[in-house]
RNA sequence: GGGCCCGUGGCGGAACUGGCAGACGCAGCGGCCUUAAAAGCCGCAGCCCCAAAGGGGCGUGUGGGUUCGAAUCCCACCGGGCCCA
C-alpha cells in the first residue's frame, strides 16, 4: 500500500545525528557545549579584576561593554533577546583576546508593573515570580555561552542595590540647581550662602547673587517659610500636578506612558487629576542634556529624537495689559516678530485668569458656558487637545487685553488647544501666521492680518515660515522690511526697554514625575510629619525595605491612593523607627512614611555604575573602580565604552540615565559627565507572518507554508514580515534552536542573518547554512568515522595566505560589528582549505582562535583535541603578517567606455604607463579600438577604462 | 502634515572613499556516491535573446542629471519603515 518510511517519525532537522559516529551534530555539540561552559565558570575565565585586585593589569586598555539588561518576564527569552547580546559578546571576546581589560556584566531590571499585574491575577508575590523568571533567563543566557562576568550579577530589586537607588534619590533631594554655576550643588551650601548673605532671595523668591540694590527676603522669613522655600529649590521635590491617573492600574503614569488617552501598558483609560507627586527637576538640565549630545558617539536618529524631546525654543515673554481688571496677561511666543498680527488672545481653560474673571465679574452673560467648557476640557488629554483637528472649540472670556504694539484692545478667548503646562498657558494669537490660530480665527470669524510676506506663490492658508515683516510699524516699534530673525531681535529689545517683556528660551521637556502608586518598586527614603514637612531617612539607615503584603490589588478608585497606604502599621511610625537622624527630628515624633514607590525607570538609571563595583557596602560605587571603568581616558571623555540595546529606549531610559549621571557628576560622585559614550542599537528581529486577503493575520501554525494557503479554508494568504508576538504564534524559542542545532549555530545564525543594526526576519530554513559550515569546520580536522584529528604536515601556501587574510578581515569586521561578512570570510576559508586538502595543527590552532568569538564551544573543543594548553577563550588573537595580505599579481578589468571587455594580469605594483601598455596590447582590446585612444584612465589595483 | 532612514536575483544579504553588481548562505537544478534515499562531495545558477559552443542586449523601485565610470553623488516621483505632530 505504501512503503514503510512513512511510518518513521519525522526528523525535525538534519542536525540530529544520523550520519557517521563523529560527525558534528546537535547531540555532539551538546555533548561538549555544557562542558566548556562549566570550564569557563570553574576557571573564572571571564571574571574581570578591578584595580587593586589580584591579576589586574593597569597597562591594558579598558573596554567597558554593556548590554541593556533585560526585564525578566515569565515567558523566558525569545530569539530576539540575544541578538544584541551575541553582538556584544563577540566584540568582548575579541578584545579580551587582544589583551584588553574587558568589563562585560549582566543583571536584571526586576522592578516593574508586569510582575505586579501577574501577582494581582494569581496571588503569587512578585518577588517569587521575578526570582523564577530571573532563574529561567540566567539558565537560557548561560547555555548560549556568553562571556559575562557573572560574579557581578545583581537585580534592581536586591536590597543591597536599591539601598543605593534610594541614596541617589536623597542626593537629588538634598541638592539644588545653581543657575549661575550651571550645576547642581548640595542644598546645605545654599543655606550657608543665604545665611552669610553672599546669595539672597529676591521678592520673586529667586536665588540671586548679592547686589546692593536688591532687597534680601531671606532673613525675614520664618523657619516654616524658609523650609518651604528650600523645598521648592530641591532637585527632587513635591508638586501638585495634573497627573494621568489610571484607575485600572491604580497608578499615575508619566506623560510618556500615556498614548491617546490610554495607558501604554494595557491600554486602559487614563483620567486627569490633580495630585501631590514627587518630581525630578530634569528641566534644570535641559540645556546641558541638549548640548552634550554633540559629544556622544550615538546613532544620529537617537540624538535627533532626544533633541526633539528636549525641544529648545527661543522666543519672548510678552505682557499684554488687561482692560477692566488689574494686571497683565503674560504669553510666551517663538514669533515675537508677528506681534502686529496678534488680533486676539487665547488662554487655557485651567488658566488662573479664568477664576479671577469669574470671581470679579458678576455680570458675565456666558458664565455657565465658561464653566461648562472648563469642566469639559479637564479630562481631555494634552495629546487629544493638541491633535490636529480642523474644528477648534472655545468660549469668550468676556474681557479684553491691549496689544502693546498696536495699542488695540483685543478679545481674550478660552480654548483647549492651548495647554496650561506650556509657556504660560496663554498665547497671543496670530491667525495670519500660525496654523492653529488661523483655524480658530476662521471658525469664530476673527480678523486675520498679514504681517510677514511669505513666498510669492503662497496662495491660501497662512504662511508660518520666515519672511519680511510688513504692516508692522507704529510709534517706537518699526519692523517693516526686516527679516524674521532681525524683527525678533528688534521686538525683544523694544519689549525689554519699554517694559513689555523680555527674551526667553523655553523647553518642551517637562519635569519628571517620579512617584507611582504601585507596590513593586523602590520605597522613597523619606517621611512626613504632621505639619507637612519632610525628613530624610539617614543614609546609614538605608534601605527602606519594601514591606511584604498579601493583597496587591489596586484600590480601583477615581481618587488616587498608593497601594502601600493600605499597610497602616508600616505607614504610621516614629522618626526613630523610620531611621531619621535624631538631630533633625526627635526619635519619638510620630511620622507618616511616604507610601508612593519609584517608577520602573529608577533602577536602570544607574546600573551601569554599580556593575563597576557591585558588592560595595560602603558606597554606591568605589571611587577607584568608578574612575577606572567610567572615568575619562586618552581615547574617550568617559562613560561606558560601548552600550548596546534596542532603539525603543532612544528617549526615556537614555535621557533619564543621562540626567542621573550629570546630577551625580555635579555632586562629585561620578567622573564622567555622560553615562554612555558610544551607543549601538541592534535591529529588531522580526518573523514571517501570514495575512489574509482582508488584511487580518493568520497564526503561523494555521498556514500551509508550502502552498501559501490557510489550512482551514484553503484561502490564499500573503507572507509578510511582522514582530514576533504570542498572538501571531510566530515566536521562536532559543532553547528549541539549541536543541536542534546547538548554541554555536544559534550564535552564528543570528549574526549571519544580516547587519547587526538592521531589522531582519528570522527564517528557520536558513539556519542549516551556518550549521553546515560548523560541520565542515569539524570535518576539515576530525575524521568523522574515528573521531581522530586529521591534519596535514605541510601547510599549503595559498591556504596559509588566505588564513592571514581571513584573520585580518575578521579583525576589521569585528571592530565594525559587521559580523555577517566576518562569518562569510570564515566560510570561504574553510571551503578553500577543504578543497586544498586540509590544514596543519598550527593553522587549526589559529583558525580556532579566529572562530572563538563567534562559536566559542566548537573552537574550545577543536583546540583542546589538538592538545593545546589553556582555554581558547583566554588565548591571544592570532598575529597577521602584513606581507601575506598582498599578492604579486593582480587581475585588472579593462573597460572601453565604461563596459568591461577584457581582463589583464599585471604586477601589483605596476605603474600607470605599464598597465596602459598591457591593456592596449590585450588582443580583445586591440581588436576593438582603432588607433590611439583619446584617453586612458588607470586606477591602480582597481580598473582600467579606455575612451577610444 | 513635518523630520529621519531604507528600496539590489525566488529569499536573507555582499559591494572599500564613485571603479568587475549579485560575495556568503538558503531555496532550486545537474552529476558522483548509494540497491534506494538522506547526508556528503563536485558542478550550474540575475533576466532576455541568438538552436548550441561562444557571443550579444538589459539590469540595483521609477524618471532625469553630474561623471571616463553611479547600487553608491544630486533633483523629482513611487513604495516601505521609524520618530514627531
Amino acid at each position: 500500500m505504501h512503503d514503510s518510511q512513512e511510518n518513521l517519525p519525522m526528523k525535525t532537522a538534519e542536525a540530529s545525528g544520523s550520519g557517521p559516529a563523529h560527525r558534528y551534530s546537535a547531540e555532539l555539540a551538546s555533548s561538549f557545549e555544557g562542558k566548556w561552559q562549566s570550564a569557563w565558570e570553574t576557571e573564572e575565565a571571564f571574571q574581570t579584576p578591578n584595580p587593586g585586585d589580584k591579576g589586574f593589569d593597569p597597562e591594558a586598555e579598558r573596554f567597558y561593554c554593556l548590554d541593556m539588561f533585560p526585564y525578566p518576564s515569565g515567558a523566558g527569552l525569545h530569539v530576539g533577546h540575544p541578538v544584541g547580546y551575541i553582538g556584544s559578546d563577540i566584540i568582548c571576546r575579541y578584545r579580551r583576546m587582544l589583551g584588553q581589560n574587558v568589563l562585560h556584566p549582566m543583571g536584571w531590571d526586576a522592578f516593574g508593573l508586569p510582575a505586579e499585574q501577574y501577582a494581582i491575577a494569581t496571588g503569587v508575590h512578585p518577588q517569587v515570580t521575578t526570582a523564577n523568571a530571573i532563574e529561567t533567563f540566567r539558565r537560557q543566557l548561560k547555555q548560549i555561552g556568553f562571556s559575562y562576568d557573572w560574579s557581578r550579577e545583581f537585580a534592581t530589586m536586591d536590597e543591597s542595590y536599591y539601598k543605593w537607588t534610594q541614596w541617589i534619590w536623597l542626593q537629588a533631594w538634598s541638592a539644588w540647581y545653581d543657575n549661575a554655576a550651571d550645576r547642581a550643588r548640595p542644598i546645605q551650601e545654599l543655606v550657608e550662602a543665604l545665611d552669610a548673605g553672599t546669595l539672597l532671595i529676591n521678592a520673586d523668591g529667586e536665588v540671586c547673587a548679592a547686589d546692593g540694590d536688591l532687597q534680601n527676603c531671606w532673613p525675614e522669613l520664618s523657619q516654616q517659610e524658609k523650609r518651604q522655600l528650600l523645598d521648592g529649590k530641591r532637585l527632587a521635590y513635591i508638586d501638585e500636578q495634573i497627573v494621568n491617573w489610571c484607575p485600572k492600574l491604580g497608578t499615575v503614569l508619566a506623560n510618556e506612558e500615556v498614548i491617546d488617552g490610554r495607558s501604554e501598558r494595557g491600554g486602559h483609560p487614563v483620567l486627569r487629576r490633580p495630585l501631590r507627586q514627587w518630581m525630578f527637576r530634569i528641566t534644570a538640565y535641559a540645556g546641558r542634556l541638549l548640548d552634550s549630545l554633540e559629544d556622544l558617539d550615538w546613532p544620529e536618529s537617537t540624538r535627533m529624537q532626544q533633541t526633539t524631546w528636549i525641544g529648545r525654543s527661543e522666543g519672548a515673554d510678552l505682557h499684554f495689559p488687561l482692560i477692566g481688571i488689574e494686571g497683565c496677561l503674560d504669553v510666551f511666543t517663538t514669533r515675537p516678530d508677528t506681534i502686529f498680527g496678534a488680533t486676539f488672545m487665547v488662554i487655557a481653560p485651567e488658566h488662573p485668569l479664568v477664576e479671577r474673571v469669574l470671581a470679579s465679574k458678576s455680570d458675565l452673560d456666558n458664565r455657565d458656558e465658561i464653566l461648562g467648557y472648563v469642566e469639559a476640557a479637564r479630562n481631555r488629554s494634552d495629546v487629544d487637545r493638541m491633535a490636529d483637528s480642523k474644528t477648534k472649540t472655545g468660549v469668550l472670556l468676556g474681557i479684553d487685553a491691549v496689544n502693546p504694539a498696536t495699542k488695540d484692545a483685543i478679545p481674550i478667548w478660552i480654548a483647549d488647544y492651548v495647554l496650561m503646562g506650556y509657556g504660560h498657558g496663554a498665547v497671543m494669537a496670530v491667525p495670519g501666521h500660525d496654523e492653529r490660530d488661523h483655524e480658530f480665527a476662521t471658525q469664530f470669524d476673527l480678523p486675520i492680518l498679514e504681517v510677514v510676506e511669505g513666498p510669492e506663490n503662497q496662495t491660501d492658508g497662512c504662511w508660518s515660515g520666515n519672511g519680511i515683516a510688513i504692516h508692522s510699524s507704529s510709534g517706537s516699534l518699526k519692523l517693516d522690511g526686516l527679516s524674521t530673525t532681525e524683527a525678533k531681535d528688534v521686538v525683544i529689545k523694544w519689549a525689554e526697554t519699554e517694559g513689555h517683556g523680555h527674551g526667553r528660551t523655553t523647553w518642551r521637556l517637562r519635569d519628571w514625575l517620579f512617584s507611582r502608586q504601585r507596590y513593586w518598586g523602590e520605597p522613597f527614603p523619606i517621611v512626613h510629619t504632621e505639619d507637612g514637612a519632610q525628613y530624610p531617612v539617614s543614609s546609614g539607615q538605608l534601605p527602606v525595605s519594601l514591606p511584604s503584603i498579601d493583597d496587591y490589588a489596586p484600590v480601583e478608585t477615581d481618587d488616587p491612593q498608593p497601594l502601600l497606604g493600605k499597610v497602616e502599621e508600616w505607614i504610621h511610625t516614629t522618626a526613630g523607627e523610620a531611621g531619621v537622624d535624631p538631630d533633625l527630628l526627635a526619635p519619638d515624633t510620630p511620622v507618616r512614611r511616604e507610601a508612593n514607590t519609584m517608577p520602573g525607570w529608577a533602577g536602570s538609571c544607574w546600573y551601569y555604575v554599580r556593575f563597576c563595583d557591585p558588592h560595595n557596602n560602603e558606597r554606591f560605587v568605589g571611587r577607584e573602580a568608578e574612575q577606572y571603568w567610567l572615568g575619562p581616558k586618552e581615547s574617550s571623555a568617559g562613560g561606558v565604552d560601548l552600550y548596546i540595546g534596542g532603539a525603543e529606549h532612544a528617549v526615556l531610559h537614555l535621557l533619564y540615565a543621562r540626567f542621573w549621571n550629570k546630577l551625580l557628576h555635579d555632586l562629585g560622585h561620578l567622573s564622567s559627565d555622560e553615562p554612555f559614550r558610544r551607543l549601538f542599537h541592534q535591529g529588531l528581529l522580526t518573523s514571517f507572518a501570514w495575512k489574509r486577503e482582508d488584511g487580518s493575520l493568520v497564526p503561523v501554525d494555521e498556514v500551509d507554508e508550502e502552498a501559501e494557503v490557510e489550512k482551514a479554508t484553503n484561502a490564499p494568504v500573503e507572507r509578510i514580515i511582522a514582530k514576533m508576538s504570542k498572538s501571531l504564534r510566530n515566536v521562536v524559542n532559543p532553547d528549541d534552536v539549541i536543541r536542534d542545532y546547538g548554541a554555536d549555530t544559534l550564535r552564528l545564525y543570528e549574526m549571519y542573518m544580516g547587519p547587526l543594526e538592521a531589522s531582519k526576519p528570522w527564517n528557520t530554513r536558513d539556519i542549516i547554512g551556518v550549521f553546515r559550515f560548523l560541520q565542515r569546520v569539524w570535518r576539515l580536522v576530525i575524521d568523522e568515522e574515528t573521531g581522530k584529528t586529521q591534519l596535514v604536515d605541510i601547510p599549503d601556501e595559498s591556504v596559509e595566505r588566505l588564513l592571514h587574510r581571513t584573520t585580518a578581515k575578521v579583525s576589521d569586521d569585528i571592530e565594525k560589528m559587521a559580523y555577517n561578512t566576518a562569518i562569510a570570510a570564515m566560510i570561504e576559508f574553510v571551503n578553500a582549505a577543504t578543497q586544498a586538502g586540509g590544514i596543519t595543527a598550527n593553522q587549526l590552532d589559529r583558525l580556532s582562535r579566529v572562530l572563538c568569538p563567534f562559536a566559542p564551544h566548537i573552537a574550545e573543543e577543536l583546540r583542546s583535541r589538538l592538545g593545546c594548553e589553556g582555554l581558547c577563550s583566554t588565548a591571544s588573537w592570532p598575529e597577521v603578517d602584513p606581507a601575506m595580505l598582498k599578492d604579486q599579481i593582480v587581475v585588472l578589468p579593462v573597460q572601453i567606455s565604461g563596459k568591461v571587455r577584457a581582463r589583464i594580469e599585471v604586477p601589483t605594483d605596476a605603474g600607470e604607463e605599464e598597465v596602459t601598455k598591457v591593456a592596449l596590447a590585450e588582443p580583445t582590446i586591440a581588436s576593438l579600438i582603432e588607433g590611439d585612444p583619446r584617453k586612458v584612465i588607470v586606477i591602480p589595483g582597481r580598473i582600467v577604462n579606455i575612451i577610444p
